[in-house]
RNA sequence: UGUCCCGUGGUGUAAUUGGUAACACGUCUGACUCUGGAUCAGAAAAGUUUAGGUUCGAGCCCUAACGGGACAACCA
């Protein structure tokens, strides 16, 4: 988006680090990442940052970066998420080309590298209950005691895995274990567990196996496989780094080996970010799916209108570094502002309609007007608009008793509808109740935009659609789904829950311009006031679905507030 | 009573081999008015968690304290 900060920026640690790498000539000067999603879930914000990085940080330093999905649990894994998530990756504007691993690629592998362990004496079977095995690792002050399986001979070991391997046993009953040491201060390296039994069909694999390696025994081997020279992570993988490079240490033949750099993951305020609550969100109905608009998914992001430019800008100046953070949201709402600003079509449209009655028009005319598609961008063209007697504007641009700064329509006040006439309000139109139900007003006629005597300056400037000739649209108003006042949403669900915000999602039937009929489900356009929208790529209706996609800021309630 | 990581304006990120705190978001003013919560102009806001030390000089180095976070799944 703007490549003349990105040159004068300056290098975050990661870059630091990689620059001190080529320097030295470490590994050739080849530069390899990876971003290693577990297909349990949708892609979100968070992973963007990390997409991001890994994407970027390859192509700064014509490096590589794979796709490799952490696949070495079947229960929690499947298809649809494997699919989700490479369709949000493209979106973002990232290529893997043909390197799309998976972990469970590396399974055979994995399985001979267990079992040299095992040969070397550095691996045993335990067929303890999983509570003796829990109790036996200490606690976090206390050092843990050996396994009475620890001393087991090297062939029972084989033959354990091998029949572990085979099927012979239930789940739980065995694991594999590295033997590493039951006295370090890191819990990771008090004899880690390093395959499981799992009789449980894999999305790739399917009954071939019913052991599966551990995140820890499969992530650094398969960085090691692929000749990842740069492992990027989040924090809380810091304390695995002893073992990752211990278990690297054991695998590789030679010089070269994966480092694992971890960078403190991305938090954005008022937003819920952890999985097991995005997918309780919509198991539980409180959204319509995880591409619903109010949830931080990508998919959900790319619905409210969110453009891959943005998120990626976004990414960029959220910045890397180790310390816990929590972004403002409206570094998000300002990145997407920045890029629509300068590409959207304005588009005019009323939410909530007022009828205005030009009594001194023609009853059955119509003009047609020229209207800019983006002031700031000429080379986006124009569009015609159609005027007429009957128009709708805004409840809000008008008011009966308008206070000092009020600037917009009210009775004797002139305003002007914008691309056509300045419109004066003569008279107030109500019914028995004495609610407003339409206005009176007289147009002058040599103020056309364009015309000679157009340019007689008025306060304002308001939109309008002609009552004939528009379209009516749904409009959707999406808020984030969490309540200002409880910004920490860490408790249980039940917490969780009651912190929603009911009103997360209003429907507003209003009107817009006729050339909307025929929009593109991807283009974008912009409201006065209201913000920015996307027709809704899903919408089967024949309604014009329009998402908000920033929030809805009231400065006249401001205003009011102060006078 | 452990190990590891991290403490710079409200938020986030910077600060050449130690040289006297910068940028962005946000906030607040004001201007503009074919409108877009755009644009323009301006302001407030940290002396870098604290205390020592090294040094002519410390946000950067050392020590200690304090504060925050991570770690005891057969999750990743």
């Amino acid at each position: 988006m703007n490549n003349s900060d990105e040159k004068s920026r300056s290098l975050n640690f990661i870059e630091t680090i990689i620059e001190e790498d080529l320097k030295n000539g470490k590994n050739d000067g080849r530069i390899q990442t990876r971003f290693p999603p577990e297909p349990n879930g949708y892609l979100h914000i968070g992973h963007a940052k990390s997409i991001c990085l890994n994407f970027g940080l390859a192509m700064k330093y014509g490096g590589k970066c794979n796709l490799r999905f952490d696949d070495t649990n079947p229960v929690t894994e499947d298809v649809e998420y494997v699919d989700s998530i490479k369709e949000d990756i493209r979106w973002l504007g990232f290529d893997w080309e043909d390197r799309e691993y998976y972990a469970s690629d590396y399974f055979h592998k994995l399985y001979k590298f267990a079992i040299n362990l095992i040969k070397d004496g550095k691996a045993y079977v335990d067929d303890q209950l999983v509570e003796a095995i829990s109790e036996q690792r200490g606690t976090l002050t206390q050092h843990g005691i050996e396994s009475p399986c620890r001393k087991r001979s090297v062939e029972e070991n084989l033959d354990l895995f091998e029949r572990m391997k085979n099927g012979e046993f239930a789940e739980g009953s065995h694991v594999l274990r590295a033997k590493i040491d039951m006295a370090s201060p890191n819990m990771h390296m008090r004899d880690p567990v390093i395959y499981r039994i799992k009789h449980a069909r894999h999305h790739r694999t399917e009954d071939q196996w019913c052991i599966y390696p551990m995140y820890d025994f499969a992530h650094g081997q398969c960085d090691y496989f692929e000749g990842i020279t740069h492992s990027i992570c989040t924090l809380e993988f810091e304390v695995h780094r002893p073992l990752y490079d211990w278990l690297v240490d054991e695998l590789k033949d030679g010089e070269y080996r994966p480092r694992q750099i971890e960078f403190a993951r991305l938090n954005l305020s008022y937003t819920i970010m952890s999985k097991r609550k995005l997918l309780q969100l919509v198991k539980n109905g409180h959204v319509h799916g995880w591409d619903d608009p109010r949830m931080p998914t990508i998919c959900g992001l790319r619905r409210g209108g969110y453009t891959p430019e943005s998120i990626r800008y976004f990414a960029d100046k959220v910045g890397v570094a180790k310390r816990d953070n929590v972004i403002d949201v409206a570094l998000l709402e300002f990145s997407i502002r920045e890029d629509l600003n300068r590409r959207a079509s304005r588009v005019m449209a009323v939410t909530r309609p007022l009828k205005v009655i030009i009594t001194n028009y023609p009853d059955d005319n119509v003009e047609w007007l020229e209207t800019i598609n983006n002031p700031e961008d000429e080379s986006m063209g124009t569009r015609t608009i159609p005027f007429s007697r009957e128009l709708y504007i805004e409840q809000d641009d008008f008011m009966e008793n308008p206070p000092k700064q009020f600037f917009r329509l009210s009775p004797g006040n002139e305003v002007r509808l914008k691309s056509a006439y300045i419109i004066k309000c003569e008279e107030i139109i109500k019914d028995k109740k004495g609610i407003i139900k339409a206005l009176h007003c007289t147009y002058d006629p040599e103020t056309r935009s364009g015309k000679p005597l157009s340019n007689r300056k008025v306060k304002s400037t308001i939109h309008w659609v002609s009552a004939k000739h528009s379209v009516p649209a749904e409009i959707r108003l999406y808020d984030r789904l969490f309540n200002k006042e409880y910004p920490d949403v860490v408790g249980e669900e039940q917490d969780f829950i009651s912190n929603l915000n009911p009103d997360s999602l209003q429907i507003l039937y209003g009107f817009v311009e006729p050339s909307l009929k025929e929009a593109n489900p991807l283009d974008k356009f912009q409201f006065q006031r209201i913000g920015y929208f996307c027709v809704d790529p899903d919408s089967t209706s024949k309604k014009l679905v329009f998402n908000r996609t920033v929030p809805l800021k009231d400065t006249w309630a401001k205003i009011q507030a102060k006078t």
